[in-house]
RNA sequence: GUGAGUGUAGCUCAAGGGUUAGAGCACCGGACUGUGGAUCCGGUGGUUGGGGGUUCGAAUCCCCUCACUCACCCCA
């Protein structure tokens, strides 16, 4: 370490932050949960890498869209190749199954992941540069049971993490078939009234129509009342799989509205696009997205292997869940002279592989300094282990909870240490 | 990429052109050498985000820049 105080301190880059211990904690118990209720419906985690070549999200992800055109982290090897971090983990996941040739495996199958994705966004509430996505895929199921499945299943989490207040948002986008036809019918009603839409929406009415739905300006608001309904436009296969949707959805219960504004924002959905969005997290709403690809494993290459998944911003669904840390329970040896510390090393050792987490700290103290700092970082057990005590063969325990002090052998004091832990 | 707001101690905030930038909490130490939390006392900690300008004098006013926050766009 230089004696002279950096001039310009360094900092996490714009966008990306760290996650300090105490926070990290939540994160790995909504994860491990995620995980739990994943694999209750026989989902597998599939790990791919962070950076793919930049043509795999281009090609999948859409080259025309504001993720690929404006958002990628990309850079250049060494060895001249054009590399991404990825900005969604779908597009890897196919990947993954066409080169290992997955979808010979018995069907469907069904993949989770919880990992970093990187958009080179302008940052605000629920929107990082690198973000946390908890996502799944299930490959090779056209039924549109498994629609409504992985949206009960998103509920399931939600309801475990403490997530209140959820509204489902749900629709069809339809298909390579019918989605042309709405779109053309939609381009044109809002050229029709293109005079009467704000600058904003009169730019939208060229580019993306669908946008004009979600203007807050009122004649925008009337204007796009009479445009058509993506619903009135879906060809008889849509239409089926959107109504049977539905009905397996009512057939769990789980509370919808059908909004046929909703897009998803990629290019590559066909039929199903849902959304689940709630309260408090300011314009980025949405805790999860999700929604069918039928097209997309074979417009890369691969086989004709339809697909369905949703993705929740783990930063999000954290910043509305409400977890409650459990208590981590440990022992903090107070010992007296260097025979105290190395008796106090080796009893911590064996405790240890018992399964009880100890904390030696290399500093000899006073007892009342050792007591002081065990209550300050929040031990529940001391172990003294001074001069009596090493006499004696027997040492104090004492529990900071409610101050009981007992005395035993190293085996004895385990022991008891083990089983009040499981009553709580 | 566009727009607005905010940057003072580790955290929450004072000082609003005029001595040496303060307080609470936190941290370290003492009162207290075999038993913690409380109380009291003391201490460490700042180029006021950075740079430039105006002024006799700038945390304060102006410009630039960076960061954060919120919104647009887009999205998880």
């Amino acid at each position: 370490m230089s004696q002279e105080q950096p001039k310009k301190e360094l900092s996490a880059i714009k966008g990306t932050r760290d996650i300090l211990p105490e926070e990290a904690r939540i994160w790995q118990i909504a994860e491990a949960q995620a995980k739990e209720i994943f694999t209750l419906y026989g989902y597998r985690e599939l790990r791919a890498p962070i950076i793919e070549p930049t043509e795999l999200f281009e090609k999948g992800t859409g080259a025309s869209s504001d993720i690929v055109t404006k958002e990628m982290y990309t850079f250049t090897d060494k060895g001249g190749r054009s590399i991404t971090l990825r900005p969604e983990y779908t597009p890897s996941v196919v990947r993954a199954i066409i080169e290992h040739r997955l979808d010979l495996q018995p069907l469907p199958l069904r993949f989770y992941y919880i990992g970093p994705m990187f958009r080179y966004d302008k940052p605000q509430k629920g929107r990082y540069r690198q973000f946390h996505q908890i996502d799944i895929e299930v490959f090779g199921e056209k039924d549109p049971a498994v629609d409504a499945e992985i949206v009960e299943m998103a509920h399931r989490l939600l309801k475990k993490l403490g997530v209140e207040n959820v509204l489902t948002l749900v629709n069809s986008v339809g298909c390579k078939k019918c989605r042309p036809a709405y779109g053309e019918a939609l381009r044109k009603a809002a050229q029709a009234v293109k005079e009467k839409l704000c600058p904003d929406c009169q730019r939208k009415a060229d580019i993306n129509p669908l946008r004009i739905f979600d203007c807050k300006v009122e004649t925008c608001r009337e204007a796009a009342s009479t445009f058509p309904k993506i619903t009135d436009y879906l060809c008889p296969d849509c239409r089926q799989h959107f109504q049977k949707f539905l009905e397996y959805l009512d057939f769990y219960g789980i509370n919808y509205q059908v909004e046929p504004t909703l897009v998803r924002g990629l290019d590559y959905y066909t039929k199903t696009a849902f959304e689940i969005v709630t309260e408090n997290l300011g314009a980025q709403n949405a805790v999860c997205g999700g929604g069918r690809y039928d097209d997309m494993v074979r417009e890369f290459g691969g086989p004709d292997l339809c697909g369905i998944g949703f993705a929740m911003g783990v930063e999000r669904l954290l910043s509305v869940a409400r977890i409650e840390k459990p208590r981590d329970s440990f022992v903090y040896f107070a010992y007296m002279g260097e025979e105290g510390k190395k008796q106090s090393l080796a009893t911590a050792r064996l405790w240890r592989s018992k399964g009880i987490e100890c904390l030696v700290e290399f500093k000899d103290r006073g007892l009342k300094a050792h007591f002081s700092r065990a209550n300050k970082i929040g031990a529940d057990w001391v172990l003294i282990i001074g001069q009596d005590e090493l006499s004696k063969g027997k040492f104090q325990l004492k529990n900071m909870l409610d101050s009981k002090q007992y005395e035993g052998t190293s085996e004895e004091l385990a022991e008891l240490i083990l089983k009040q832990g499981q009553k709580t």
